[in-house]
DNA sequence: CGCAGTTTGTGCGATTATCGCGCATAACGT
DNA sequence: ACGTTATGCGCGATAATCGCACAAACTGCG
């Protein structure tokens, strides 16, 4: 572990002004910034002017936004592990088979961060996640996927962290009971979920099974209705499958 | 613009550092990170330190590797513009009705960077290209209708300093004969490539009308041989039409 | 297995890059 | 028009960062 004096404080302030542009942050000025990152204003000031001169920000008014440049940090990651090759022809052959959407997701800081996308359906908007999309745990199918990939005792952990948020009249708001859906997908090898994320909507995830590195699930959403129990299995086989795939492929 | 008193020089080489991982560099020492980035040796270290205590790189062995975590900022992008909501769900709609992939670029110092795609192939892998995935200008038909998108003494200028490279037997090497193909996708309002990026392959691409900001364009590839001259027409419509509504649902 | 070359760890003194403050000005919203 | 908020910017202080040097560790090869 880095001792303090290795640790670059302007670099890490940097970082974090980076990330306080999100969908509910689209446009910020210096006083946002500041106040976000917990920064005297005028080091967030110039942190932003160093975004702006690399071109990572652009200046509209006295708010900034990202830039698409930012992107390219994303392909670093992408492209150095080979997702295009690896991991994005996997996710695009399960979901022709299944007609379907798949999502990949890490466990990233307490959520699931989405990695790789296949076959967003045209016809249904859901939340309009993308790559880089962070989702809760607790309420979802990728999240409790993730969870209960996990040692149990390090999932009770994130569990009892995570915040208790009611996305919807069928959220459950008690630690326990999603404890219990955990425990659950731990045993069935599979997590689903009914409405309790977006009203309507149904969550089918598995984990990605990998010994080292970060923990990884699978999933995919559809509409409540259209899950019968032959889809569903049919479904689980599909993910199954990719997930072991993607095992075996990447690295 | 900003004077050089508020740019902060230990964040741009932080930044920097995230740089230098990609497809050729999937894995670099301190040592390597020091050199491609022109850095002394120390300082590299201690931004690589920094990056792996925030979680942006994990150490394997003696060399380092960008974790997932950077998608976070990608998403900070594609979320604050609300890419899933207004951008994905067109490109979607319009791959699903000529069933071919999409990718949408935006011009990102002389490269371009692609920024979203739709619908890839599960039979066909091209190169693996990503969200974040840099494509040379001159060869390509995005690259090409991003430059026809510019005025014309801008293009001629990026045409002039873009390096000449024989990706097959079919590109071109001489930067006349390409500054006339880039003054055809001007004229047509599109631009076509056969083979002279990937072998076999045909590139369709058309700018996306906007006034300010970035200039994007938008394209597909399929393979030469599917390329009838009523496929062409299907495609070129769509593409324009996906184009046009980009330009008008996107900010 | 030994060796040469390369890489890394780390302490340290120097310095300059960054810090935060304060005052003046500009912009915004009512 | 005015009050409030945000910003520009100069400046002195300082601590964060710098780069060097030496020793240790690692790697690849014969």
């Amino acid at each position: 572990m880095a001792a303090a004096r290795d640790i670059s404080t302007t670099f890490a302030k940097g970082l974090s002004v980076l990330r306080a542009f999100d969908a509910e942050n689209a446009r910020l000025s210096f006083s946002d910034i500041a106040r976000i990152c917990d920064l005297d204003r005028a080091a967030a000031r110039r942190l932003v002017l160093t975004l702006e001169h690399l071109g990572y920000v652009r200046r509209q008014g006295r708010v900034f936004a990202l830039t698409p440049k930012v992107m390219v940090l994303a392909g670093g990651f992408l492209q150095s592990h080979q997702y295009g090759k690896r991991v994005q022809p996997v996710l695009d052959a399960i979901s022709a088979r299944i007609d379907t959407p798949l999502s990949l997701a890490v466990l990233e800081e307490g959520e699931a961060l989405y990695v790789a996308q296949a076959r967003m359906e045209p016809s249904r908007v859901s939340f309009g996640f993308t790559v880089g999309s962070r989702l809760p745990l607790l309420p979802t199918a990728i999240g409790r996927a993730l969870l209960a990939r996990l040692p149990e005792e390090k999932s009770a952990l994130l569990v009892a962290e995570s915040p208790l948020v009611m996305h919807t009249p069928q959220t459950p708001l008690d630690r326990e009971s999603i404890l219990e859906c955990v425990a659950e997908a731990r045993r069935a090898g599979h997590a689903i979920t009914r409405g309790e994320f977006e009203a309507g909507v149904a969550g089918i995830a598995v984990p990605v099974p990998g010994a080292t590195g970060h923990p990884f699930a699978l999933g995919t959403s559809l509409a409540q209705a259209a899950l019968t129990v032959e889809r569903e299995a049919t479904i689980l086989q599909a993910l199954q499958d990719c997930a072991r795939a993607l095992a075996e492929g990447a690295g």
